[in-house]
DNA sequence: ATCCTCCCCTAC
DNA sequence: TAAGGTAGGGGAGGAT
């Protein structure tokens, strides 16, 4: 993707999408000079080109195979011993219906294993579930009819709750389109099914045509003939002789027509053309057999054409202007919905979970035998889907084979909506993905658009893998079309007859073609993917990798994209055979170690990677560069509460945590034209903050407050956003942190400590002043140009003196301090200084409140520590119960800072006590209680005088108006960085803006004791006010401050007064102190 | 030297 | 109208 403007600084070269695409006809034109890619015979057989003889044999196979496989599960369930798992599934008896992911194998073996039964054949009597993947709806209601009640359940019921070592209610994971309130999770890991109509229809009408299919494509069987030779088998090629040698010759009815889902071609009363009323024909024929059972199904949702509408996403906004965040309040999920790009990348998420065991690493075992030339007996293959989403949707319409068709969202001529796909007549037109409609168009009128399926690209997608995974042992995805095999160790002896029956397979299964590249290594089974293109194969041998690169431009080595390929045009670098005349050395010093060594040896065909599953996921992110103009604050504010959220879901569906968050911004680049493209966001600067937590979350509401903070770090106008992006890395496993593997203890958090907020492409306060050359200079002032605060503590700190404090009040659980044993209690109480039972009188009675929503993160910590170290839950039997409502929640949102539980406390019991109740606790000295007794001598009792007022009452301030006529410098700087950063009462951007005017100010200047004093009690005050509710706020200034103090006097005696306040207070609020 | 952070680049 | 996302690799340059 090439935005008008993702380069960053001061690049020059600036380009839109228009002129992207004319980079594109260049390269076309010198691409068509390249030989005809001819084949050598069709692939697989006259006899299964029909689709539903296919299904059958492949349904005939599996049937078989199953049989055996039944006999094995009697043999090993009457052997296997008993585990404390073998009853999960107790009572459970299976039938899986048709195609699942993953496959019936692998969940009988999961029956097996758990102590559940997997039965063959449905029988009403035996069968307790019915296991089945998403079906076309005609297939539904037949599953609804003869299901009789019996639940209807995904497969994923069976993994998660093997996954959760219990069995799992089946009721989240019925069948999408037997449910009725199916629970999403976000449009990022369920593709919803609203269009299932149409699937259904495009199901049926497949079966049909099949019969076209069979007569036009006169596909003899030959993979045998070339062996060594080049393509095998090639439908396109046979259809191109059917249809027309040029692709000039296209019928004219098909001219600039949209080929819509035909649900909605029969909106358009007008059908004029050929094609459409055929089709409507055939719909007619179909419809009324398929759907009479049920109506339910057929939901008047498709009406729109190009939107695709969830069910039970929001039905409120049905239709208007959902292009922007302007008009759309939902716009980040609709967003996501409707886009390509969004369903490609998170693709692989949705692969993860389907399948799990499978996309786990595995190339260690066999990492001796590579080391060193992994390259003498390899085998790997590469397979990939023929212009994938074209080929989806047009799997059912013979009659445009040999016609130019694309994938894109509009069929508008002038348009900028962009190709997502185009089929193989269409590319020798010079159409590509990525470009604009119009200029697609401008290159072929009669090119033909099909609006997306998202739905069926991920049902091929799970057969494609389904087939993959069956087939060969060591399978490495790299996207929803494509995937690595490794067939070093194959049964089949031949990788071509693998690689043919494998295509064939996956042809008779999707009716789609694929392509498949086979060679030594994974570099040139990729290259010779390309050669077989469209729906053909090639075999790289050894001998023939030399000739094959001598002539390859360098674009086609992966790793090589434009700007690569542009910096060796200039050393006039075309061909790899060129490229190879270049020294390694060479390479590396003008292109970096690592990618010179690429160059180098990928120019050779040399390769060692491995074929191997997915690693743990490092980052997780959402950006929105489309449709994003924002009228005020907010606009923004909604929008980003909306991207949390999103991106909090993620989180959760991943099951990790994360512990630096950073908000990137595309902000209009002054005097940018408008975007070239509709909605799009132009020529832009990339600006990015970010900020590390000590402890990871997924938490929606800390993420919020986190946002909004970094949000005010960018001094934008929000007029000017046009993308926004929010990532999370630093990731850790959620799991883990629930079982309470030590990684999150309080200790941890206050050891562990560390916390930055950075202006990554510029120096704080850059945009305000934006040319302002003074403001690097002050920055670079700074160390690493940022305002990051390190954690200087010592780790041994960490382990020498353990986090001694019992848990603030408020995290205890009121109803298990309730439960405890009177003895118990009183010696807690006593640790609480007896506050303990005030604490509990004025608390109300309900603590419902299971997820750590509205948590600060410090909290959540806290909370984390508990969890690990308190088990069990006691009796009931408590005399303290007083229920009076509770009063210390003045301002804040109701359920938050609600109590957790009760462990904390327990590290303050003698030894002894403490193996009694909690048997796993991290051994704690005794608390040092001097900051504590500071802090309640500030708080009570603050000497009279001006000190008094509130100084964070009023708008502005009030602090403001005393700092503006102060007589100290620092103070009036501080009055008008409050101005400068936006009149924010936020004390941390208010700080974070001084930073840029740091080196203005004489640090050595003189400043009396009152003035120290006044600073203290600004920053004393609030603490006060935001110690409840934003810990997160007080640590990040308080971080900014410590880092002041090393560089100012002033900021350090202010440092140093106030710290055993915030200590204590923090101490007070929340059972431990802030690690600065 | 080695690590870490802030980006850019690439691929689908 | 239109849905320009996502995540990993790695280079440059600073911190250690
Ligand atoms: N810029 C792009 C690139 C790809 N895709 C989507 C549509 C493609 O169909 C799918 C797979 O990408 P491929 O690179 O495999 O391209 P195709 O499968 O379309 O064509 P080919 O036959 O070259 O593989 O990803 C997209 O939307 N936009
Ligand atoms: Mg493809
Ligand atoms: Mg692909």
């Amino acid at each position: 993707m090439s935005l008008d403007s993702s380069r960053s600084g001061n690049s020059k070269r600036s380009f839109s999408n228009s002129i992207s695409s004319n980079d594109y006809i260049k390269k076309k034109k010198k691409k068509k000079t390249t030989p005809n890619q001819k084949t050598l015979g069709a692939a697989w057989g006259s006899k299964s080109n029909s689709r539903k003889p296919a299904f059958s044999d492949f349904a005939s196979y599996m049937t078989e195979k199953n049989r055996k496989l039944h006999n094995q599960f009697e043999a090993q369930a009457s052997t296997s011993s008993l585990t404390l798992s073998a009853s999960l599934f107790s009572g459970v008896s299976i039938f899986v219906d048709g195609f699942t992911i993953p496959s019936n194998q692998e969940l009988r073996s999961y029956m097996l294993k758990y102590g559940g039964r997997f039965e063959n054949y449905f029988s009403r009597h035996r069968v307790t579930h019915i296991i089945c993947s998403n079906l076309p709806d005609s297939k539904v209601k037949n599953l609804r009819a003869f299901s009789a009640g019996l639940p209807v359940v995904k497969p994923t019921w069976i993994l998660d709750s093997v996954a959760a070592n219990r069995l799992l209610s089946w009721v989240p994971y019925q069948l999408d389109q037997l449910a009725n309130n199916q629970p999403k999770l976000s449009a990022f890991f369920t593709l919803k099914s609203s269009k299932m109509s149409e699937d259904a229809y495009t199901n049926d009408l497949c079966q049909v045509v099949s019969d076209i299919e069979d007569s036009s494509m006169r596909v003899g069987r030959s993979d045998s003939e070339d062996r060594h030779s080049s393509k095998v088998g090639d439908m396109s090629e046979l259809s191109g002789q059917i249809s027309t040698e040029s692709d000039d010759t296209i019928p004219e009815n098909t001219n600039a027509i949209m080929m819509e889902e035909l649900t909605s071609v029969r909106e358009h009363a007008g059908g004029s053309n050929a094609a459409t009323k055929d089709e409507r024909n055939v719909k007619g024929e179909l419809e009324p057999a398929h759907q009479a059972p049920s109506t339910s199904f057929s939901t008047p949702c498709s009406d729109e054409l190009n939107v695709k509408e969830y069910p039970n996403s929001s039905g409120t906004k049905p239709s208007k202007q959902c292009h922007s965040t302007l008009a759309d309040p939902n716009f980040v999920e609709n967003y996501f919905k409707s886009s390509r790009l969004h369903f490609i990348g998170t693709w692989r998420n949705r692969y993860r979970k389907r399948f799990p065991t499978l996309s786990t690493g595995f190339n260690n075992e066999s990492a001796n035998n590579s080391a060193s030339d992994i390259s003498h007996n390899s085998v790997i293959i590469h397979v990939d889907m023929d212009c994938f989403f074209v080929s989806v949707v047009i799997r059912n319409h013979p009659e445009l084979l040999g016609q130019p068709v694309a994938v894109c969202h509009s069929n508008n001529s002038n348009g900028t909506a962009e190709i997502s796909s185009a089929n193989y007549p269409a590319r020798s037109h010079g159409i590509r993905a990525g470009m604009f409609v119009r200029d697609a168009k401008a290159l072929c009128p009669h090119l033909v658009i099909f609006p997306y399926n998202f739905e069926a690209y991920e049902e091929v997608a799970d057969q494609f893998y389904s087939i993959l995974h069956q087939r060969c042992k060591k399978v490495q995805a790299v996207s929803c079309d494509e995937a690595f095999l490794d067939a070093t160790d194959s049964e089949v002896e031949d990788p071509e007859l693998l690689a043919s029956s494998i295509r064939e397979e996956i042809y008779k299964t999707t009716g789609c073609t694929a392509s498949a590249g086979i060679a030594g290594n994974m570099l040139m089974a990729r290259i010779a993917t390309r050669t077989a293109k469209p729906n053909g194969q090639y075999h790289i041998t050894t001998e023939k990798v030399e000739d094959h690169l001598c002539q390859l431009p360098i674009n086609a080595l992966p790793g090589i994209g434009y700007v690569l390929q542009e910096k060796l045009k200039k050393q006039n670098v075309h061909t790899c055979g060129q490229l190879r005349m270049i020294s390694k050395a060479s390479l590396q010093k003008d292109y970096g170690m690592k990618t010179g060594e690429m160059l180098w040896i990928y120019s050779r065909g040399i390769d060692n990677r491995l074929v191997g599953g997915f690693q743990e996921s490092k980052s997780v992110g959402a950006d929105v560069n489309w449709g994003v103009r924002f009228k005020d604050i907010k606009d923004c504010e909604h929008f980003l509460i909306n991207l949390c959220k999103e991106v909090s879901l993620r989180l959760q569906g991943c099951g990790v945590q994360g512990r630096t968050f950073t908000l990137k911004i595309k902000k209009r680049r002054k005097n940018a034209d408008e975007p070239a493209k509709f909605m799009g966001c132009g020529d832009c600067e990339n600006l990015s903050h970010s900020v590390t937590i000590p402890v990871a979350t997924d938490n929606v509401e800390i993420l919020q407050r986190i946002v909004k903070q970094l949000l005010g770090c960018f001094y934008i106008d929000v007029k000017e956003i046009r993308g926004i992006g929010l990532h999370v890395s630093r990731l850790e496993s959620a799991e883990a942190s629930k079982q309470g593997t030590v990684k999150y203890t309080l200790k941890s958090w206050l050891t562990s400590g560390y916390a930055s907020i950075e202006n990554q492409k510029y120096p704080m306060g850059h945009d305000k002043q934006n040319r302002d050359s003074t403001c690097s200079r002050a920055c670079r002032d700074l160390p690493g140009s940022s305002v990051e605060m390190d954690n200087k503590i010592p780790n041994n700190q960490a382990s020498t003196n353990p986090i001694s404090t019992p848990p603030p009040l408020c995290n205890l659980d009121v109803e298990v301090i309730r439960n405890l044993p009177p003895e118990v209690f009183s010696e807690l109480n006593e640790i609480y200084g007896g506050k303990l039972i005030d604490y509990i009188a004025n608390s109300k009675s309900t603590s419902e409140n299971s997820s750590p929503s509205g948590n600060s993160f410090l909290e959540q910590a806290i909370k984390k520590e508990e969890e690990l170290s308190y088990s069990k839950p006691v009796p009931q039997n408590n005399p303290l119960s007083k229920n009076k409502a509770k009063q210390n929640e003045a301002g804040t949102g109701e359920g938050e800072a609600v109590p957790y539980s009760v462990c904390g406390p327990y590290f303050k019991l003698p030894a002894h006590r403490r193996a009694e109740i909690c048997s796993n606790v991290v051994v704690a000295p005794p608390l040092e209680n001097h900051s504590l007794s500071v802090g309640i001598e500030i708080s009570e009792n603050f000497p009279g005088s001006s000190y008094h007022d509130n100084l964070w009452a009023g708008n502005p301030p009030n602090w403001v108006g005393k700092f503006k006529v102060s007589s100290c410098l620092m103070l009036k700087k501080l009055a008008e960085m409050y101005y400068k950063s936006g009149l924010t009462s936020t004390l941390s951007l208010v700080l974070h803006q001084i930073i840029s005017e740091f080196y203005e100010l004489n640090l050595a200047q003189q400043f009396s004791d009152e003035t120290v004093n006044i600073m203290c009690e600004l920053l004393r005050q609030y603490i006060k006010v935001k110690i409840e509710r934003d810990i997160e706020e007080i640590y990040i200034c308080f971080r900014l401050l410590k880092r002041f103090a090393a560089k100012s006097q002033f900021f350090l005696q202010v440092y140093n007064s106030v710290c055993p306040y915030l200590q204590a207070t923090v101490d007070d609020n929340y059972g431990g102190t802030l690690l600065l």
